[in-house]
DNA sequence: GTTAGCAATCGAGACGTTGGAGTGCTAACA
DNA sequence: TGTTAGCACTCCAACGTCTCGATTGCTAAC
């Protein structure tokens, strides 16, 4: 059997409806919202017909129909392609940068919240491409040893270490200007044994300092792929969705939702999945698919953003299967556009 | 009417009966269970008497007695005042000096929750009566100045702020100098008007600089009082209690634990109102009230936790009125102590 | 002061009934 | 051949009724 553009109307209304309402959809419904003028009795032949090739489902004999997965997809990838997707202009997002990152994530994150009613996820930039600009040294206490590490886009990160000898002022500051010499203006993938070897050797007797040192660079920059910080808002949305808001489980989404770490390793295939995507980086996940496996009832749209400066993340909301992914689509699009014209214009202003 | 013996025995089973099962308790249950060799009549009378008391209550006619808030708080008094509290040797909290503070408390609440099976929080020390170490300048882009702060008890923090005149590397040295001659050692409260314009007086042009970077710093200090991280773990636990299960209240507590903005405000009143108490800070907020005016359902117990170097902050649990207010106690009592030991042997260590 | 016994009360859960929404099928119609 | 009206059938959700068990307060006896 074909699916013809009557049947792709009659699907598409359905699911519609059924996003809106959450109710299955009978035949008397389609009959007056499709715009096709036909009785319910021939909608429902053609229901019949769609219930066959697998696009909806009955739940049960005396019901109406609901989308099945393969519905889902069909439907989604179908405003996918439109690409005339109303962009909000109601909603025009106040994107305006913000000095400190994570402020500024924290504001996204909850802005997206609000603004969908689902409940929204944003991780932290990824460092590893990123260059570093310097490192600074100090000593706070005897024996341990301050790092900070300035990366491009101004990101910072700072550790304490121990170290096994006591370092005068100016020995600290001789080896800072070593390090710097080095390491300042590559990136994670550039520093190689090779190169800490050789910094070793001209360290004239602090080499197992050197290397404590560097070891930690490399530690704070590969520990944001893994421990990527993950902020969070509006989780308590999904109790505005009877199908999500039986104990059990609210119960699953909402504590993933605070120990991040289910969040960390869904971040983490999205970005894999989406390395080599379309320009946009949109994806929509449906319950079941791929990262969200365990989540039967959800679904997962994602984006890649980019703060300017190569500083590249994923952004997320996750709602309920029969979530508003016009609306979705369209703020996300919205937003990923805002930020990236609010740090060119920056780029420029600088 | 006065509170005899044998109607606080009585009234002391009804509660752990009801903590227990959560179910309103009856006459023969009481009978059966107090010790008492009393028939169920009698204990009738006596409840009649503690109804009339206002201890317990009857939430209808044909069902058994549940605590009043008074009941709650006499028996909650009681068990603060023996002080052979069961510390939960079992459980022996595994309690160890982790070198990053924020893992450290991140771990603590996982624990306290795991332990307890309610929701727990842990605010980040307070720093304002934390002494400054020293502070480190660097400019990693034109306008702009890099600030570290190390205070005592090595807390790093950071910011990136913009000023006005482009510095040379040299200025930026004697600056830092400048600045560390007067403010290291200083707490926030030794930071004045008149401190800052003496430093700005021997800056040699670079008043506004200073400026900026003092009131940077005050700023660092200060965020912290009002803005002071907060860790949850375990918010989920409340599903397992029936009485906070419904929508309304579980989305309440939840969005409270993800938006901190109101956990932080308990955490505050929390820390004035046990500024001046009992040696070990222990404290148990029934529903509705102090800090918890909102939650009528819950309960809250709260401690200060230090860790060494006068690292003050608050610790808490949150759970359903009827918690195990004795296995809450115990674990918070042990806890605070093994903190305070791990600290201790730390010290005299170094 | 304590206890046994009893009628009264009330909620939770089981059960049956009803009504509406929806379907599939058949027969008639264009 | 595609469309439609009509009808019997199905099923869930909502409602009301009923019963059962737990518990109480009261009274009278111990």
């Amino acid at each position: 059997m074909e699916l013809d553009e009557r049947k792709v109307i009659i699907l598409k209304t359905i699911i519609k409806n059924y996003l809106e309402t959450g109710e299955p959809v009978g035949s008397r419904t389609i009959s007056k919202f499709s715009g096709l003028n036909l009785s319910s009795a021939t909608i429902r032949n053609e229901m019949s017909d769609l219930e066959e090739m697998g696009y909806i489902i009955q739940p049960h004999t005396s019901a109406g129909r609901i989308p099945s997965d393969k519905g889902y997809r069909f439907y989604v990838d179908s405003i996918m392609q439109d690409s005339d997707r109303r962009v909000n202009e109601a909603t025009e997002l106040m994107v305006q940068r913000v000095d400190k990152l994570e402020m500024m994530l924290k504001q996204l994150v909850k802005l997206l919240a609000v603004d969908t009613n689902y409940a929204a996820l944003i991780s932290g930039p990824s460092l590893t491409e990123n260059k570093i600009k310097y490192l600074q040294l100090s000593q706070p206490a005897e024996k341990k040893l301050l790092l900070i590490l300035v990366l491009e886009g101004n990101i910072i990160k700072n550790e304490v270490i121990s170290i096994d000898e006591d370092l005068d002022h100016e020995t600290v500051l001789n080896l800072t200007i070593l390090i710097n010499n080095y390491i300042s203006g590559l990136s994670l993938k550039d520093i190689s044994p090779k190169l800490i070897t050789s910094i070793m050797v001209q360290s004239s007797g602090h080499g197992e300092t050197i290397k404590a040192v560097i070891d930690s660079v490399v530690d704070m920059i590969e520990a944001d792929v893994d421990s990527r910080e993950i902020f969070t808002s509006g989780a308590t949305n999904i109790f505005k969705y009877p199908e999500l808001s039986d104990v059990d489980k609210a119960s699953k989404l909402i504590s993933a939702f605070e120990e991040k770490d289910s969040l960390k390793e869904l971040v983490q295939e999205v970005s894999d999945l989406s390395r080599d995507e379309n320009s946009s980086g949109l994806q929509v996940y449906l319950g079941g698919e791929g990262p969200i496996k365990n989540m039967q009832d959800c679904s997962l749209v994602t984006a890649n953003y980019e703060l300017g400066d190569g500083l590249r993340g994923v952004i997320g909301v996750i709602g309920p299967k029969r979530m508003d992914y016009e609306k979705v689509l369209g703020t996300m699009e919205n937003l990923i556009k805002q930020l990236d014209k609010a740090y060119k214009d920056d780029k420029e202003k600088r």
